[in-house]
DNA sequence: GTGAAAGCGCTAACAT
DNA sequence: ATGTTAGCGCTTTCAC
């Protein structure tokens, strides 16, 4: 109990001086092994509590060749949904033992490309990401040089065999279009982020899905699948809106697609839920307190980030690599009716 | 350019038997060591692009007693206003090759206490926090124990000289507040954290002095000061606006604090704009899009962010620590009409 | 059960 | 200008 105020840099060979054993007998208490005697554990034990002795991370990481880092990389942790998974995440990283390194790739390949190497050479133990372009080339290099363990936000990567936690974005886009064409809607705008993620392939697949169960084909004139940012989802829901034919039903996924989208129309002075029915792919905290309120698919941002960490510890203690669905779950609000 | 597709485990080694010259002239080429000659700087560079090396981070950390690793300390990185800061701040560390390691200490001195000491173990080169209470005796050792630079957001420990973000809360809040009492307001309702840390106490003296301007003393029984979460918020705020006499008007401080009355407000059905008057201290981002509109005092996050990052990379070169002031701006908009 | 010694990958004297 | 060597703080054989 006793701490010294001021320690300096207390290593274990000052320990084992104080305590007057070896070096390898501090070693020994401190990791709990199991060939100490009760009377070495108790010298060791003083010394170490009156020396204030707490061990190196960056020397027990060399040697052991294990940091106990894990990497986190996303597009942007002030998405709320990033946030949200990343918070539950480091959370269950912490209680573990491990530490979280956060790094947003700003949506930029290159830029993402290059926290791989940092990741890297930081010797983390695995890398927690959601990628910005499954099919880039570049991106396969990077996993595989990672010489990491691995588990996927959303993402696939074909080719590569990783962990990966999926969400079922399917069922809550299926519902949430036939919710609208049951309404009447045939001309469904859609703005999100490319196809060249998961999410979007996914959320596609139900939207095209709910469309063929009345024999009907999508309008690809109603598609903008650009980006997951909001200015993307604002020029566009711009452009959408102002031509002629327009849709009169609109779906935007990603929670900056839904923001970028929100403030077009409220420019173009189109009411959400009278002038047009409105549905959000994923929800943003608020949704409930404000007006109008928004019909939306959400999934549990925080199941998702403490299964990508319980998966990463899977990995790291017994090598075992496995897929997670998550499930999604439509809402309908005031914002999916009017329109027609 | 020519890369090997695995890279086992390239060390410096590998580079200098490859290259055939000793360890440290690789190490000088690495670190652009003047003393190189062209000859040797072209061999090891040959070596280093056909065998792929990237120099081992946690062993340069070991050596050299610098980890270029930044913890990064808040309640909750899931809070809008924390997620810009920290984006704007790791994108700066990430330009100067530091990385930031992330924890929340979900409000929780214990919580936080315990990441001080990771991240002293860590042998972090820095730390930038938003503690959880300044007052609390355990903190100033983390802070002086931590042994590495130090950019505390929003606050001020006595008897400890650190640099610091701070933000003039003062001025927007007395402008807000001169605005209520402008409309007739005398009974205003103040749900926040508590006086434990800057941020309040700055708030509070701007909210007094508006007070003070014209002759009168806040009601302290209109006041609820007790934490920053949305339930403390939500409890409070319904207290405060079902007792008689109710406050005609209210200012919420901090995010999730806005989230919580804004909620509590919703179920009572008291209308924001119409049955009574509403600041909110510090924006959420949507605040444009959704009605009613929320008259609000703003800071730029991303300017905190990116000027705390600026401040740590400052004392690690030259030692100079600074206060450093950011500026709000109060925006009155359709919340804080009514309630009269 | 305990100690001595090698070495993780790197850098910085110190020598030449 | 380049090579040799010690050592950052720790764990882990390997002896005893």
């Amino acid at each position: 109990m006793s701490e010294e105020t001021f320690t300096g840099k207390i290593t274990i060979r000052d320990v084992a001086v104080r305590a007057g054993v070896a070096l390898s007998s501090v070693s020994r208490v401190m990791s709990g092994h199991p060939d100490v005697s009760l009377a070495m554990r108790a010298r060791v034990e003083e010394a170490v509590s009156t020396l204030g002795y707490e061990p190196d991370l960056i020397a027990q990481s060399l040697r052991s060749g294990s940091t106990r880092i894990i990497g986190f990389i996303i597009r942007d942790i002030s998405n709320p949904l990033y946030a949200l998974v990343a918070r539950a995440c480091e959370q269950e990283l912490q209680r573990h033992g491990y530490s979280m390194i956060l790094m947003n790739s700003d949506a930029n390949i290159e830029t993402e490309s290059k926290n791989f190497q940092i990741m890297r050479r930081r010797r983390v133990d695995g890398v927690i990401a959601s990628l910005v372009d499954e099919g880039d080339p570049s991106v396969k290099k990077s996993l595989i040089s990672l010489n990491a363990a691995i588990v996927l936000l959303d993402r696939e990567v074909k080719g590569i065999h990783t962990s990966a936690v999926l969400t079922n974005h399917y069922q809550g886009v299926y519902e949430a279009t036939k919710h609208l064409i049951d309404a009447g809607h045939t001309k469904i705008g859609f703005v999100t982020g490319d196809e060249n993620v998961y999410t979007t392939r996914n959320r596609m697949r139900g939207f095209k899905q709910a469309f063929g169960d009345i024999g009907k084909e999508i309008d690809e004139s109603f598609l903008a699948l650009g980006g997951f940012d909001a200015e993307y989802a604002f020029v566009h829901t711009h452009n959408l809106m102002t031509s002629q034919p327009r849709p009169t039903a609109l779906m935007t996924g990603g929670i900056s697609s839904t923001w970028g989208a929100l403030r077009a129309l409220k420019e173009i002075g189109l009411k959400v839920g009278e002038d047009l029915a409105f549905v959000a792919l994923d929800e943003w905290p608020l949704f409930d307190i404000f007006s109008p309120e928004i019909s939306c698919v959400y999934r549990d941002a925080r199941t998702i980030g403490a299964e990508s960490a319980h998966m990463m510890l899977q990995i790291l203690k017994s090598g075992v690599q496995k897929k997670l669905i998550i499930e999604t779950k439509f809402t309908a609000r005031f914002s999916s009716g009017g329109g027609l």
